[in-house]
RNA sequence: UCCUCCUUAGCUCAGUUGGUUAGAGCAUCUGACUGUUAAUCAGAGGGUCCAAAGUUCGAGUCUUUGAGGGGGAGCCA
């Protein structure tokens, strides 16, 4: 007798020959019905039983969350609902669940808040909105794989303890084998690193950049995907401390070509989910437009899950320079009403959270690309621009998730790029290798960081990125 | 880190100008039910009112401090 899974007996027609499938019990209705799931679908197998064929015992052991093994035979359902059931010959009790344990947690059958579940995120998994959710986001993760792998990349996996503290992409969390308790000192009192495991001070990765260019540098096209570590003190739904980045970089591509690359690969992996996560981008859309009821007029979002995907996928991302952005901001009604919070008033400045929302939801309405910032207010590596002001950066920004890419035409002159460490204060001696490339047939090269977390919030529809990861870690939760 | 709101049953919440025995829905339990779909119907049990200190004859309610959480901001992906 074969060992079927939920999502196959549901595809299957009705046949005569016995099967076994084994779930857990996500409902029990009427001395009767059991409907099964085993996570292979976000659908439940519905199994029929007779009571009278079976003890009373055994019967009262199918709770909610138990984990149970049936064999029966697959008929055409006799009720409404489902195309087929199964109508038990032997019920096996794998695992009991008591109910009034069960009860005190988010097992229970009843509707839970997402903070609930974020408390008990070992159990969460059963529920259909994360099943839903991990699915799509493992097939997001295999669908940008295969866009590299299927158009020339090599995968990198750069080193998550790093010695360069050079990125400046934020606070970094220490990694030490020293004792905490007698931590060895150097004479004017600061720590002694040489008495350190690696022997110099090191820290977890924030992000794989500057190690993958020295691999585009022969490799031609590569990419990371890997996790990285903020120590920021951040507390919102769009930071995580540890997160999932994916970081292109080709050889002898210019910015253009850097923009090009990331639309068209964003498009490819949305597109790879609207077609190989249906039920479940089905359940995530119903699910958000119930959300979408309980709020207020305005915050509604108005467009359904899969429309909203269908929408990036069939529009071109509007390309628009600092410069031209300022300009549109300048002359904007919230600005010139005075409702933002931070007026626009000079160039040179960082855009705030709500320019960006303006220019992305209320001005042009579709994912948009900023490029060419100022130097000022942008990293070390970045090209510089003729202007000698800007540097050839650019940003994705999406509805409702703010900045989903970050990325740059690098650097390639050895003169500007020294001159600019130099002037940004950074140590040079750190970066001996990475300037190195500049030195050996350096090229015109570009590359980009995109949020995988931020990626599987827009796909899923969720609206908080510790719902999009198994086990968050956030500032003062590292539970699980 | 800053601003703001919240914390009462397992969960979501109500709780009057400070007043006697703190309520509802869902969940759970017991019973009924052989075609249910968040099954339904009848009944029952369930409380350190986030913590500490204070004001008061009397605090779920008022004051102070602390903890945890939500939303927004900054930092960014």
């Amino acid at each position: 007798m074969q060992h079927k899974k939920v999502i196959e007996l549901l595809q299957s027609e009705p046949s005569i020959y016995e099967i076994n499938v084994k779930g857990w019990v996500r409902s029990y209705r009427s001395n009767r019905f059991i409907a099964i799931n085993d996570g292979s679908t976000i659908k439940n197998l519905q199994c029929v039983v007779d009571f009278e064929r079976f003890d009373e015992s055994l019967l009262k052991r199918i709770t909610i969350g138990a984990a149970i093994s049936v064999t029966g035979v697959l008929i055409e359902s006799l009720g409404q609902g489902q195309a087929v059931e199964v109508q038990v010959n032997t019920i096996e009790i794998l695992g009991d669940a008591d109910t009034e344990e069960v009860k005190l947690t988010i097992l229970s059958p009843k509707r839970h808040t997402l903070e609930i579940l974020r408390e008990q995120a070992h159990l969460r998994v059963r529920t259909n909105t994360f099943s839903a959710v991990m699915r799509v986001r493992s097939k997001l993760s295999f669908a940008i794989h295969e866009y590299f792998q299927n158009n020339g990349f090599f995968y990198v996996n750069t080193p998550i303890i790093t010695g360069s503290d050079a990125e400046g992409a934020g606070e970094m969390f220490k990694v030490t084998a020293l004792d905490l308790e007698k931590v060895p000192k150097n004479e004017d009192g600061s720590i002694n690193f040489k008495e350190d495991f690696f022997g110099k001070e090191t820290n977890l990765t924030v992000s794989g950049q500057l190690e993958a260019e020295t691999f585009a540098m022969a490799l031609g096209q590569v990419y990371t995907f890997g996790p990285t570590f903020r120590a920021e003190n951040s507390n919102t739904s769009r930071h995580l401390a540890e997160f999932w980045m994916i970081e292109p970089e080709v050889a002898f591509n210019d910015l253009a070509a850097n923009m090009d690359l990331a639309e068209d690969f964003i498009k490819y992996v949305i597109q790879y989910a609207l077609d190989n996560c249906k039920d479940d981008l089905e359940f995530l859309q119903e699910r958000l437009a119930q959300e979408d009821k309980t709020k207020p007029e305005a915050e509604r979002s108005g467009m359904l899950l899969q429309d909203k995907l269908s929408f990036v996928l069939e529009n071109h991302f509007k390309r628009v320079s600092y410069t031209e952005a300022i300009d549109i901001l300048k002359e904007c009604k919230p600005n010139k009403k005075k409702q933002f919070k931070y007026p626009i008033e000079a160039w040179g400045t960082d855009l705030q959270s709500e320019h960006e929302r303006f220019l992305v939801e209320k001005h042009f309405k579709c994912p948009v690309i900023l490029f060419d910032y100022p130097a000022k207010i942008k990293a070390f590596y970045m090209r510089l621009n003729e202007d000698k002001k800007t540097v050839r950066a650019m940003d994705i920004l999406f509805p409702g998730i703010g900045e989903i890419v970050g990325g740059s035409q690098r650097e390639e002159r050895y003169d500007v790029l020294k001159q600019k460490i130099v002037e940004m204060g950074i140590d040079e001696k750190e970066l001996w290798w990475y300037l190195e490339t500049r030195k050996f047939g350096t090229a015109v090269h570009s590359g980009f960081g995109l949020g995988f977390e931020r990626l599987v919030l827009f796909v899923t529809g969720m609206s908080n990125i510790r719902d999009v990861i198994p086990y968050p870690r956030t500032p003062l939760n590292a539970e699980f």
